[in-house]
DNA sequence: CTGGTTGCAAATCATTTGCAGACAA
DNA sequence: TTGTCTGCAAATGATTTGCAACCAG
């Protein structure tokens, strides 16, 4: 499938929630799998569409309560894409990172910089998170960009 | 006044809405004055409530749609205080920065630094905008922090 | 069995919009 | 005068929540 990371399969996360003490509701698995599946980050909305083909009658509230304790798990990450609207990516190695976000095609791609490699932080201020996000253009959409 | 940039007074800042075409109402005047008299970023609440106080009567979504106005302008800046509501700050020399912002006080900073300073940004991509956003304890309620 | 989960419907909350009257230039 | 602005009230859109029924362990 096209999830990048490496560390975890499907079925350990499967046995990681349910080690954590979390029930393996087909509604929970669905959106895993969804998670899983996908390419880049995908909103609320767009998750709730694909977890609904797979497994009908499954409500977007559900939807929303498995991701929060997704992300209460650090099992996903949440992207800022510039919208109204938040979009959620499997992050199963945990690691910190960043995102660009293609304001033509709206996919994302990981980012590995992030601005405390080259910075120590503001003074006088105690750094607990941060946010940072590139937006633009793509390759495959750079080309319309040029027009603008 | 608090407003921390030097470049434009008040009056600039209505002359230049003038300028621009834009009618000077009472409730645009009062809009200015409040984010001109901010200390730091405030959310479009925030700013109502200010503004109710100096030309009672406005409604809020004169507040929003001067928002609107003044952003398109580039005379504000919207800053992404974490929380549900954006932050709105007064922006005169429209100068690019970042802020930090307390997650005890609610207060922001204004930051100098970029990290496209440290950075020339992803391969194959154009970058148009981005988002760097530092979350934490300032100074005064960082002992609190310590605490946690 | 039994508490964690779900579906449903209604509630929030920030922000936006249609419209008719009001007012700055 | 006239087109921009405003107040009002209702709509939007994402996300959340109360509650009773449901089902995984």
């Amino acid at each position: 499938m096209a999830a990048s990371n490496t560390m975890m399969s499907l079925p350990k996360l499967e046995e990681y929630l349910s080690a954590k003490g979390y029930r393996l509701t087909d509604q929970r698995r669905a959106l895993l799998q969804v998670l899983w599946e996908a390419d880049c980050c995908l909103t609320a909305q767009e998750l709730y569409t694909r977890v609904l083909a797979a497994r009908p009658g499954t409500n977007f509230s559900t939807v929303y309560r498995n991701l929060e304790v997704l992300n209460q798990l650090g099992v996903i990450c949440l992207v800022d894409n510039g919208q109204q609207a938040h979009a959620f990516e499997l992050n199963v190695d945990g690691a910190h990172h960043h995102h660009i976000v293609c304001r033509s095609c709206g996919r994302t791609r990981r980012l590995d910089f992030c601005p405390f490699d080259a910075w120590s932080g503001p003074e006088g201020f105690v750094c607990v998170e941060h946010k940072f996000e590139v937006y633009g253009y793509c390759e495959s959409c750079s080309p319309k960009a040029r027009k603008r």
